[in-house]
DNA sequence: ATGAAAGCGCTAACAA
DNA sequence: TTGTTAGCGCTTTCAT
């Protein structure tokens, strides 16, 4: 059996009080050799808090849920990340729950969560279509990272993706670059739409007129990545640049040169949108615009986290900015560089191995 | 405030005994009428019980955690999605909590967890180096999840590499293969251990001699893949065919393929492992053993769920299978086949939108 | 078939 | 500075 504050006030000699006091830094004055000797003791007894009982009783708890749509997402997955590593600095631990795009998966989760008395909700990259209703009833605190909608949410935390978007497109520019081409995504995201008008807009404020024909639309995957970068390399007076408007179809288009004997960045240069983890490895590596994932999820943390504590106003939304990450593609890196290496595994077991020689 | 089971037994005007007996399914008779009346209160109201509260009461709970060194891994995302998707069916929570393979982080979550009054614990992809010491103290019931250690472990689950291995290499072998070159990862790791063991013993059950010169050593990066392929390419009499212990390596052999002019799979035959996502967007496609990561979640859940209600023994090891997944990379794809999609958010966004009616 | 009451481990108001 | 005690919402034993 667990042991209890009970036991160490017996084995202390002192009541239950002073032990809680002595154990929780308490305001209420504790004489300190007492509360050395409750410290020892509870050490000694190997004594951890019961948490349940202490937000039984205070009607707090140490946890805090993420829903969200998919957690096998790269994209989520980092938001997450993020978000526990902040909370967990606030010593809250994080229960994520999936939906699967259901909304009644997601309203259930909702119910679930509440029940337990968590102190507030995440929602990382969930289409959070019952969440309105559902937490209407219920007062939690609750707040919305993701890249899809339309902005204006409150309490949200997105991408400047139309930073992000100028960023690259001048990138271009600066390289000298006029016939900029761009692969547009789906229109449903709010992502595309900014990408888009980034492009746009960018191109507008150096004095280079927009060309619809130098625009091609996929669905943010390679193989139409593929198709359209055909259609803008085949053109009569083809671009000597291509934005696309994600890695992935910046990946088609790698294929799509390689098919016309045409070398990137010598011919082509070329810059994706998102920084994914093959940017790093194709072949050659991507110059792209890094998705803040693991910085919004911090910054959402950090909204609740406020929101908790009443610091904060409601009806906030937080953009945060990405950066451009030059490497081979585009033609301005200046030296070879070597593609980063994956996070490794492999170096940090080899790191804590080494740390405890050997023993793992 | 939240609806507790107090108001509903005053708006039915039994005690707070009929209602949960009512709420809980009982074997405890109660009235069918009563019974009725007190559902659609509760319905009316709201209510939504009070986890915190019937744990404190009962010493269950509804949370296991999941500890893993970093859920950021692709590999390790799969694995808790496993786990939470088959422990949801028991309407069990999850609390992922990552320890950057650090020890004490590793021994403060297993703290923290236990204080917590949870069912049990689950590390997935953890060097679990502190916790068998840790969880002596506690008596929490546990299952180790991964991939990277000696087999033998108590209540562990892991993929069986040796039969993937001998799939992949057997796989070549039918296609005509007789010299075979191995590109080996790291040492240190099962992983490795086990598919270098597959590929010898499958050469040598089919009367191919094992030859030390068509194994080059790499480290699971891509970079490391592209010199050790090099190595085997630069032979004077190279092998027809690479089996890569990763899918890294595998894509470090085409970029080294690519160098000498030499066509996959025409030129060289080549075959991965773990199936992950680049595989499918590779050119050529990879020809690949999967990791099962998804399967071995669910299994360890199986097991902990096991576990918690006595039913299974203590010390079993699961080995769970992966399957051949045949793409263009070995030529032995009937049809040029398209690549896979990328799960894709578009899809499954539109899927929702459609069903919803444009309202997301 | 229903109710009264104890108590899970903890915190905090009040008393000393 | 310490102790006593009530009670968080729920389940469950015992009594009716």
């Amino acid at each position: 059996m667990p042991v209890t504050i009970r036991q160490i006030s017996e084995a202390a000699g002192v009541s239950v009080a002073t032990v809680s006091r002595a154990l929780n830094g308490s305001d209420h004055p504790v004489n300190a050799e007492t509360q050395k000797r409750i410290l020892e003791i509870a050490q000694k007894l190997g004594y951890h808090p019961n948490h349940i009982a202490r937000s039984l009783r205070t009607d707090r708890s140490p946890i805090i849920g993420i829903i969200c749509d998919d957690i096998t997402s790269a994209f989520t997955t980092k938001i997450v990340r993020g978000v526990q590593d902040r909370l967990k600095e606030d010593g809250y631990f994080c229960v994520v729950i999936n939906t699967d795009w259901d909304p009644a998966s997601e309203q259930r989760a909702i119910q679930d969560l509440t029940g337990y008395l968590i102190e507030g909700i995440i929602f990382a990259e969930t289409v959070h279509q019952s969440a309105s209703d559902e937490l209407k009833l219920n007062d939690k605190k609750c707040v919305f990272v993701h890249r899809l909608f339309p902005k204006g949410f409150p309490n949200s935390v997105i991408p400047d993706e139309l930073y992000g978007s100028r960023l690259a497109v001048n990138h271009l520019i600066q390289l000298g670059h006029k016939r900029i081409g761009y692969l547009n995504g789906p229109e449903q995201f709010y992502s595309s739409e900014e990408r888009f008008l980034g492009y746009k807009t960018m191109l507008e404020d150096s004095g280079i007129a927009f060309d619809p024909t130098l625009v091609a639309n996929g669905d943010f995957g390679t193989e139409q990545g593929y198709v359209a970068a055909s259609q803008l390399l085949d053109l009569p007076e083809p671009p000597t640049a291509i934005f696309a408007a994600n890695d992935l179809m910046a990946i088609g288009t790698i294929y799509a040169a390689q098919d016309r004997g045409l070398r990137i960045p010598d011919d082509l240069a070329l810059v994706g949108y998102d920084n994914q983890y093959i940017s790093t490895i194709s072949r050659p590596s991507l110059t792209t615009v890094s998705l803040p994932c693991f910085e919004m999820g911090r910054a959402s943390a950090e909204l609740l986290l406020a929101l908790l504590n009443d610091e904060a106003a409601d009806s906030q939304e937080i953009k945060v900015k990405g950066e451009l990450l030059i490497r081979e593609s585009c033609g301005a890196a200046r030296d070879p560089q070597p593609a980063p290496r994956m996070p490794s595994r492999v170096d940090r077991l080899n790191l804590f191995r080494d740390q405890n020689n050997g023993k793992g």
